[in-house]
RNA sequence: GCCGGAGUGGCGGAAUUGGUAGACGCGUCGGAUUCAAAAUCCGAUGGCCUCUUGGCCGUGCGGGUUCAAGUCCCGCCUCCGGUACCA
C-alpha cells in the first residue's frame, strides 16, 4: 500500500520533523473510506422506517439493469445527486427515504444463457453482487434493507398481481397486431424499442409480422396522462417529449359516401379524422392506407391487379424501406370516387403509403392546396390543387398558414378558428361528422417471446377461454430450462417446458395451457418505487398508509433516455393503481431531474490500402474507404498536447463523444476511485457542471477536486497528533471577517444545494478552504459547520474530520447550519463607476451610502475624475450597491 | 422539416431582478521547498497595444432598445438532443 511506504519515508532518520509538521499528513483514501463504509454498514446509518415518518423526503435513483460490464460514470453521476440531496435533507431533519434496486430481467442476461449455458438467475445473481459492490464502494447512503430485485419471484408475484388487476379492469387484452418481429432477437420489439427500422439494442432488421400478442389499453388513459402532466414539476422539454408522444390532435370526422356507380356497386362509407375541417371545399381526392379494409371492395375490376400489386408492395415493405422512399409520393388510383359531403363533388380515390392504417381510421381527405404531403402527391398524380384560403402561393406549396377562406361558400372571409368551428357544426347538424380528438399514442404491446422475464398469470382453458391465475396461487414462477432460444415453430422458449406449460384451471378443473409470453422489461420498473415502502412485506405489495406518507415521490433522477417509456408507462400503471384506491397519489414521480450525458474523448486513425496507419488529420491522401480505427485513452502517445498513435508516427483524430464500449472511450468509476477515491470521483462528477447538462470527461481534472480533499484534511488534520486534529483548530469564536465568511459560504452552499446546483456549491467549498488556509487559527465551531456542508458531497472525510473533532456519531445525523442573513453582509461594499457607460473604475463606499457620497468618492478617484473633467455631467445613475454611472452632456 | 436546449479564455464552467464578464477548477508560466523528483505552498494568467501611467477590443454573427446588454427585442449561423408522411 502507497501509504505504508509513504510513512517509512516519514520515520526516515533526518527527515525534519517539527510539531507544525503537517507534511507528515496526507490523506489516505482506501484506509479511510473502508473505514466509514464499515461503520455506516455495522451501525444500520441510513436505516428508515418507512412507518414511523413526519416530515418525509422520498428521493429516488432510476433501478440500473445490472449488465456484466458493472458501474458507468453516468449511473455515478445521477446516483451522486440524489446522495447529496438524500444527505442534505437528512441533516434538515427530514425522514428520508433513498433506496436502490435492480432492473434485473432483460435480454443480455438471456442472449448470455443462449451463448454459455449459464442460466440468466446465475449471471444475474453475479451481475447484482458486482454492481451492489461497486455502489457501497462509493459510499451512497442505501438503505440496503430495501433492495428490490424485479426478477425475485417475491417481488414479481406483485408484478402478477397488478398484471391481473389490469386484466380485470379490461385493460389487458389480445389481438392479432402487426407487430414489431426481430429475428436476430427472435422477439417483437414495442414501437419505442425500435429505432429507424432496427432495434434499439444490438441494431438488427425488425419486420412487420401479424402476431397475437398482450396488449394494454393505455390510450384509455391518454387525456389523463396528458392533462396531468400540468401537476408535475418536470423539465419542461420532457413534459414536452411526453405530449408529443401522446400526440393529441383535435379536429372532427367526416364521413365521404362512396359513389357506388364508380365501385361496381359497392355502398360503403369513409370516415376520416382531419384537423382542417375548414378546408373540406379545398378536398380534390380521398386516400387509403394500402392496409385498408375497403380497399379491395371499392376498387374497379380492370385495376385490381394493380392495385393488388401495389399494396402488398407497401405492406411487405420495412418501416426503413418506406422512410427511404419518402421523398417520391407513391400510390395507385382505385376507379372509385367520393362525394364531398359539402359540396356533392365527386372526387377520385386512391391508395397511397404516405397514409398510414395505424392512425385515425387508415383514409384520409386530402386537401394539396393546404397540406404538404397532398400537395406532393397532387403534383407527383398530376391532380387538382385547389385554394380555399387566400394567401401563400399554391404553384410552390402549399399553404399551411393562416388566411380568409375562399371558394368556400359560407366559410367565405371567415379565418382558419371561426371556419373551423363553423364547419363543424353544419358536419354535426347534417348528420356527417362531428369534433373528434385523436392520439398517437398507441395501445402497449405487452409481451415478449423470452424466457427472462416476468411469465403472466394467465391460462388458456381447453375452450379457448383466457382466465387468470388466482392470487393465492402467484407467482407463477419461470419453470427450469435448459436451452432458452425460441422452439424450432417459433414459439416462445417457455414452450419448452411442457410440464410446466400444461396444467389445471383450479377455478374449473379444465385443462389449461399456460401463457407462454413473458412481461417486456418495463414491467418490473412500473411501480418499484412502491415495493421500496414495505419491500419484505411477503402478504401485500405496498402498505396503503405507508404510500400516503411517502408518495409521490419527491426526487426522481435518472437518464433522459427514458423520458417517454419508463416514465410514461409507471404513470400509467399508477393512475389504474389510483382509479382501483391502491394508492392516493395521482401521480409517481413529482418531480424528475435528467442527468446529463458524460462524454468521452475518443481517438481515431485509419488504416490505409496497404492497411498501415494513416492520420485522419493530416493525411494528404484520398481517406475514402479507409476503415477508422480507435486508440484507448490510455494507450495514446501524447507529444505536448498533440495525441499519437503508440507505434505509428501518426496523429489522431480526436473526438468527444457518447461512452461507448465500441470505440473505447469508456471511463471505469471504479478505477477513479481506487486511483483518487470515492469522494473525489463523487466529487468530480457534481463540479464538472450542472447536473443536467451533457459534459464531457476530463481524466486531468479530476486532480482538481483531488487535491481540495487533501488540502482539506490538511487543514484540519495532523496525524502526529494526539488527537489527530491541527493545533490550529482552536476553542473561541470567530473574529468579525471569519464569521461573515462563513455566514456566506452557509448561505451559498446551502441555496445551491437546495437547488441542486452542485458545481457551484463545491466551488464556495474551495474558496471558504482557500480563505480558512490564509488564518493562523480556525475556532472548531467553524470546523465543525464547514465539515457538516461537505459531509453530503465528501462522505467518507466528513466522518474522518467530524471524529477527529470530537464528535459523537456520524456527521450524517448531525444539523445543517443556519446563517444569519444580517451577518452576510459587509458594511462597505466595492463599487462600479461608468462614464457614459464605460467602466472608468471603483470605488468603496459604505452600504448605505448615498448618492451624493457616491459622487464625491467617485470624484476623488484619478482614472474617473478625468474622465469627467471639463464635461457637464447631465444625469447621474446610481444604484446603491451596483453601480454608479455619469451620463454627459453631449 | 418540426419541437426542445446550448454557443462565454487554451479547457470544464461562474455571473440575483439588465449593473465591475471570466468565480471555482484544470492547464500554462514564474517563485519557494527538495540532493533530485513527486507532493506541497505562494504568485501571475481573456486578447492586442504601451517603458510606465494607461488605452483599445472582447460572451456565435448582424441589427436594435437602454445611462448600462452575456442577460431584453428582431433577423441569421452553428452544434447537441428528441421526433418524423400522425391527416
Amino acid at each position: 500500500m502507497v501509504s505504508t511506504i509513504y510513512r517509512e519515508e516519514c520515520n526516515h532518520p533526518g527527515f525534519p520533523i517539527g510539531d507544525d509538521d503537517a507534511d507528515m499528513t496526507e490523506y489516505r483514501h482506501e484506509e479511510i473510506e473502508e473505514k466509514w463504509q464499515d461503520y455506516w454498514e455495522r451501525n444500520e446509518t441510513f436505516k428508515v422506517d418507512t412507518e414511523d415518518a413526519d416530515s418525509t423526503y422520498y428521493v429516488l435513483d432510476m433501478f440500473p439493469y445490472p449488465s456484466g460490464s458493472g458501474l458507468h460514470v453516468g449511473h455515478v453521476e445521477g446516483y451522486t445527486a440524489t446522495d447529496i440531496v438524500a444527505r442534505y435533507r437528512r441533516l434538515q431533519g427530514d425522514t428520508v427515504l433513498h433506496p436502490m434496486g435492480w432492473d434485473a430481467f432483460g435480454l443480455p442476461a438471456e442472449q448470455h444463457a443462449i451463448k454459455t449455458g449459464q442460466h440468466p438467475r446465475e449471471s444475474t445473481r453475479d451481475n447484482i453482487d458486482n454492481f451492489r459492490s461497486q455502489l457501497k464502494a462509493l459510499g451512497f447512503s442505501y438503505d440496503w434493507d430495501r433492495e428490490v430485485n424485479t426478477t425475485d419471484p417475491d417481488y414479481y408475484k406483485w408484478t402478477q398481481w397488478i398484471f391481473i388487476k389490469l386484466f380485470e379492469q379490461d385493460l389487458a387484452y389480445m389481438d392479432e397486431v402487426p407487430v414489431n418481429w426481430c429475428p436476430a432477437l427472435g422477439t417483437v420489439l414495442a414501437n419505442e424499442e425500435v429505432i429507424d427500422g432496427k432495434s434499439e439494442r444490438g441494431g438488427h432488421p425488425v419486420e412487420r409480422k401479424p402476431m397475437r400478442q398482450w396488449m394494454l389499453k393505455i390510450t384509455e388513459y391518454a387525456d389523463r396522462l396528458l392533462e396531468d402532466l400540468e401537476l408535475l414539476d418536470w423539465p419542461e422539454h420532457l413534459k414536452e417529449m411526453q405530449r408529443n408522444w401522446i400526440g393529441r390532435s383535435e379536429g372532427a370526422e367526416v364521413t365521404f359516401r362512396v359513389d357506388p356507380e364508380t365501385s361496381g356497386g359497392t355502398e360503403a362509407e369513409l370516415d376520416v379524422f382531419t384537423t382542417r375541417p375548414d378546408t373540406l371545399f379545398g378536398a380534390t381526392f380521398m386516400v387509403l392506407a394500402p392496409e385498408h379494409p375497403l380497399v379491395e371492395e371499392i376498387t374497379d375490376q380492370e385495376r385490381l391487379d394493380e392495385v393488388q400489386a401495389y399494396c402488398d408492395e407497401a405492406t411487405n415493405k420495412t418501416e426503413l424501406e418506406r422512410k427511404e422512399e419518402q421523398d417520391e409520393k407513391s400510390g395507385v388510383f382505385t376507379g372509385a370516387y367520393a362525394v364531398n359531403p359539402v359540396n356533392d363533388e365527386r372526387i377520385p380515390i386512391w391508395v397511397a403509403d404516405y397514409v398510414l392504417m395505424s392512425y385515425g381510421s387508415g383514409a384520409i381527405m386530402a386537401v394539396p392546396a393546404h397540406d404538404q404531403r397532398d400537395w406532393e402527391f397532387a403534383r407527383a398524380k398530376d391532380i387538382e390543387i385547389r385554394p380555399v384560403l387566400e394567401g401563400g402561393d399554391v404553384d410552390e406549396e402549399a399553404f399551411e398558414g393562416e388566411g380568409p377562406h375562399i371558394n368556400s361558400e359560407f366559410l367565405n372571409g371567415l379565418g382558419v378558428d371561426e371556419a373551423t368551428s363553423k364547419m363543424t357544426d353544419w358536419l354535426e347538424d347534417n348528420d356527417l361528422g362531428e369534433a373528434s380528438v385523436h392520439y398517437k399514442l398507441r395501445d402497449w404491446l405487452f409481451s415478449r417471446q423470452r424466457y427472462w422475464g416476468e411469465p403472466f398469470p394467465i391460462l388458456h382453458r381447453e375452450d379457448g377461454t383466457i382466465t387468470t391465475v388466482p392470487e393465492e396461487d402467484l407467482p407463477v414462477e419461470l419453470p427450469e430450462l435448459e436451452d432458452f432460444k425460441p422452439t424450432e415453430s417459433g414459439d416462445p422458449p417457455l414452450a419448452r417446458a411442457e410440464d410446466w406449460v400444461q396444467t389445471t384451471d383450479p377455478k374449473t378443473g379444465q385443462p389449461a395451457r399456460r401463457e407462454t409470453n413473458t412481461m417486456p422489461q418495463w414491467a418490473g420498473s412500473c411501480w418499484y418505487y412502491l415495493r421500496y415502502l414495505n419491500p419484505n412485506d411477503e402478504g401485500r405489495p405496498w402498505d396503503e398508509d405507508v404510500e400516503q406518507d411517502w408518495l409521490p415521490v419527491d426526487l426522481y433522477v435518472g437518464g433522459a433516455e427514458h423520458a417517454v417509456l419508463h416514465l410514461l408507462y409507471a404513470r400509467f400503471w399508477h393512475k389504474v393503481l389510483y382509479d382501483l384506491d391502491l394508492v392516493s397519489s395521482k401521480e409517481p414521480f413529482q418531480r424528475v431531474v435528467n442527468q446529463g450525458m458524460i462524454l468521452g474523448p475518443t481517438y481515431r486513425y485509419a488504416l490505409d490500402d496497404d492497411g498501415e496507419p494513416a492520420s485522419l488529420v493530416n493525411d494528404d491522401r484520398d481517406l475514402e474507404g479507409w476503415r477508422t480505427r480507435v486508440v484507448a485513452p490510455a494507450d495514446v502517445r501524447w507529444d505536448g498536447d498533440t495525441p499519437y498513435h503508440p507505434d505509428a508516427d501518426v496523429e489522431l483524430d480526436v473526438e468527444v463523444e457518447k461512452m461507448s464500449k465500441s470505440v473505447g472511450n469508456v471511463v471505469n468509476p471504479e478505477d477513479v476511485a481506487d486511483t483518487y477515491g470515492a469522494d473525489a470521483l463523487r466529487l468530480y462528477e457534481m463540479f464538472m457542471g450542472p447536473v443536467e447538462q451533457t459534459k464531457p470527461w476530463d481524466q486531468q481534472d479530476v486532480t482538481g477536486v483531488h487535491r481540495f480533499i487533501k488540502r482539506v484534511y490538511r487543514l484540519f488534520c495532523d496525524d502526529e497528533a494526539d488527537s489527530g486534529l491541527d493545533d490550529s483548530v482552536v476553542d473561541g469564536k470567530p473574529d468579525d471577517e471569519l464569521r461573515r465568511t462563513l455566514h456566506k459560504a452557509i448561505r451559498s452552499i446551502t441555496e445551491d444545494t437546495d437547488e441542486m446546483r452542485f458545481n457551484t456549491a463545491i466551488a464556495t467549498m474551495m474558496e471558504f478552504v482557500n480563505a480558512l488556509y490564509k488564518r493562523e487559527t480556525i475556532p472548531q465551531s467553524v470546523a465543525e459547520r464547514f465539515t457538516v456542508m461537505l459531509s453530503p458531497y465528501a462522505p467518507h472525510l466528513a466522518e474522518e474530520l467530524w471524529e477527529r473533532l470530537g464528535r459523537d456519531g456520524s456527521v450524517a445525523h448531525a444539523e445543517w447550519p443556519d446563517y444569519d442573513e444580517a451577518l452576510t453582509v459587509d458594511d462597505t461594499v466595492e463599487i462600479g463607476v461608468q462614464v457614459m457607460g464605460q467602466f472608468r473604475g471603483s470605488i468603496e463606499i459604505a452600504k448605505d451610502a448615498d448618492q451624493d457620497e457616491a459622487v464625491e468618492a467617485a470624484r476623488s478617484v484619478d482614472s474617473i475624475a478625468k474622465h469627467l473633467e471639463g464635461k457637464d455631467v447631465a444625469r447621474v445613475i446610481y444604484v446603491p450597491e451596483q453601480i454608479l454611472n455619469f451620463v454627459i452632456e453631449q
